[in-house]
RNA sequence: GGCGCGGUAGCCAAGUGGUAAGGCCGAGGACUGCAAAUCCUUUAUCGCGAGUUCGAUUCUCGCCCGCGCCUCCA
């Protein structure tokens, strides 16, 4: 495939299993949403995957010269968020904004672009309301005697089309996974709820609709959502790989029976993570969020480095030595920068003008990067690029030309660097230390200045000998 | 049972029909305080068997092992 002369993002779709062009049907505008968080607890670092692709994937998108219009929601009611909230005893708002801000932050503090719109699933009812009353009307849904409202799936001849899963057969319920619960309200098994009528359980969180009181189902909003900020039919749509079925199926079956036009024209799932070669559970105690890791001394950009040193399309294992070795790696792209100039870097606005053309050595990564988001095999290019160059000999406007390709690469994916000699004041304590170490330097007695800078590691500091003095950088 | 993915050096992880990127760790060297940081060098025949081929890790088939999804899930 002559990915790079076409001078195109090359993805891979889910629904057609193959790589095609990533391209904006109107306007040069990319129009793509992805599914976002459900705010009952902090989300994890498996979460924070896919996110962090689909940020690979916006920033690859934008520096290659397309503008975006990102669209992410938060599930805000479901199931997980009102027992949540009930349990803390709060109202569903308060329980959720709380976790809002806290993704929120964590977003932030992994280098992620904010998306232009991030709806939530409760600012939404009536457009979801809007949505089934539709499918109702042209006999796609129907309601039961308790409230709900259920989508027909055999009403629309393509369901499973995404998913591969044909005549699903459930009789045999081979995942022994199929309950009886409620399920006698429904036509058929696989039909699922649009609307659920109110149940005690509930509390009082429930909206009222033409079919009474209840909330709206969980595949709904996406669907509602879409729609109010990407119009009927719109470019790309993503989200971990969990979510292609039953979710993404059945938000292709609403939207299209619905809107009688196409959804989104491609998907782009993400591959879970890991932890030690398993699934992330709660009981297994593996299931980290990135509280847990900066409490560690891992610095976010290192946590984001991680998790993106692995193919987007494989299950990517997570493990405290690829968090060392993230770390290691980024202070090598750091005395790469150094050699480069250092000082203030390029900002991602900065790259987006500078644009893709001449990257020179660095141009290997960028097409690695273009050949669907392959990210491994960049980042061995990046390193293979600083290898090569010969960083001691370069003439000034080489080394400025360089220095830009260098950071186009490490803006389009995100990469953050420690700003050596810029870094905040350490905290007295470490100050102290950092200068008992150079008394005892001075006095030449290696014992105790060894101590001291074993004190300053253990506190997450590394310490590093100049003609000056010395530089403390965190770890 | 259905659908799908993977098995590459101590660890992580790319890749190609012609004898394998990169990162981490380890080892050796330079420098140094016989230190740290930094720099240089260095470490694999690609799960097993068969087939196709001049030639397969890369294609085909079989087997073994691991993993994901099959209506909570990024």
């Amino acid at each position: 495939m002559s990915d790079a002369k076409e001078n195109g993002l090359f993805l891979q779709d889910t629904m057609s299993r193959s790589k095609s062009k990533v391209f904006a049907e109107k306007e040069d505008l990319l129009r793509f949403y992805c599914c976002g968080p459900t705010v009952y607890g902090a989300a994890h670092i498996g979460n924070f995957r896919t996110f962090v692709a689909q940020d690979l994937f916006r920033r690859v998108t934008e520096c290659n010269g397309l503008k975006t219009l990102h669209v992410r929601n938060l599930t805000d009611v479901d199931d997980k968020t009102i027992r949540g909230s009930i349990k803390a005893g709060q109202g569903l708002k308060k329980f959720t904004d709380h976790w809002k801000d806290r993704f929120h932050n964590d977003c932030s503090a992994l280098g992620l672009l904010k998306p232009h719109v991030e709806p939530s699933a409760v600012a939404h009812i009536a457009q979801q309301i809007q949505l089934v009353e539709n499918l109702l009307k042209l006999g796609h849904a129907y309601t039961s005697e308790d409230g709900s409202v259920y989508f027909r799936i055999s009403s629309f001849g393509e369901y499973g089309k995404l998913s591969k899963l044909k005549s699903r057969d459930l009789s045999t319920g081979a995942s022994r996974r199929t309950t009886v619960d409620d399920e006698y309200s429904k036509e058929s098994l696989g039909d699922f709820a649009l609307w659920k009528g109110r149940r005690p359980e509930d509390g009082d969180n429930f909206w009222e609709s033409p079919w009474g009181q209840g909330r709206p189902g969980w595949h709904l909003e996406c669907s509602a959502m879409c729609r109010e900020y990407l119009g009927d039919s719109f470019d790309l749509h993503s989200g971990g790989e969990d979510l292609v079925f039953p979710h993404h199926e059945n938000e292709i079956a609403q939207s299209i029976c619905s809107s009688g036009k196409p959804f989104a024209r491609h998907w782009f799932h993400i591959a879970h993570l890991m932890v030690d070669g398993g699934k992330m559970s709660k009981s297994l105690g593996n299931m980290y969020t990135l509280d847990d890791l900066t409490n560690k001394g891992y610095a976010p950009e290192v946590v984001r480095y991680a998790l993106l040193s692995g193919h987007y399309r494989q299950p990517l294992n997570f493990t405290f030595s690829s968090l060392e070795a993230a770390r290691s790696a980024i202070g090598k792209l750091l005395q790469a920068n150094n050699l480069l100039g250092g000082g203030d870097s390029p900002s991602y606005e900065d790259s987006l003008a500078r644009g893709s053309s001449e990257l020179g050595p660095f141009n290997a990564s960028w097409e690695a990067l273009l050949d669907d988001l392959n990210a491994p095999k960049a980042l061995g290019a990046l390193f293979s690029a600083i290898k090569k160059i010969d960083l001691a000999g370069l003439m000034g406007n080489e080394k400025d030309n360089l220095r830009s390709s260098f950071w186009f690469i490490l803006n389009a994916f995100g990469i953050c660097l420690p700003k050596v000699g810029a870094i905040k004041d350490p905290p007295t304590k470490i100050k102290v230390l950092a200068e008992k170490r150079l008394q005892a330097r001075l006095a030449k007695n290696w014992a105790d200045a060894d101590k001291h800078r074993e004190k300053l590691n253990e506190a997450g500091w590394l310490v590093r000998d100049v003609p000056s003095g010395f530089e403390l950088i965190p770890k």
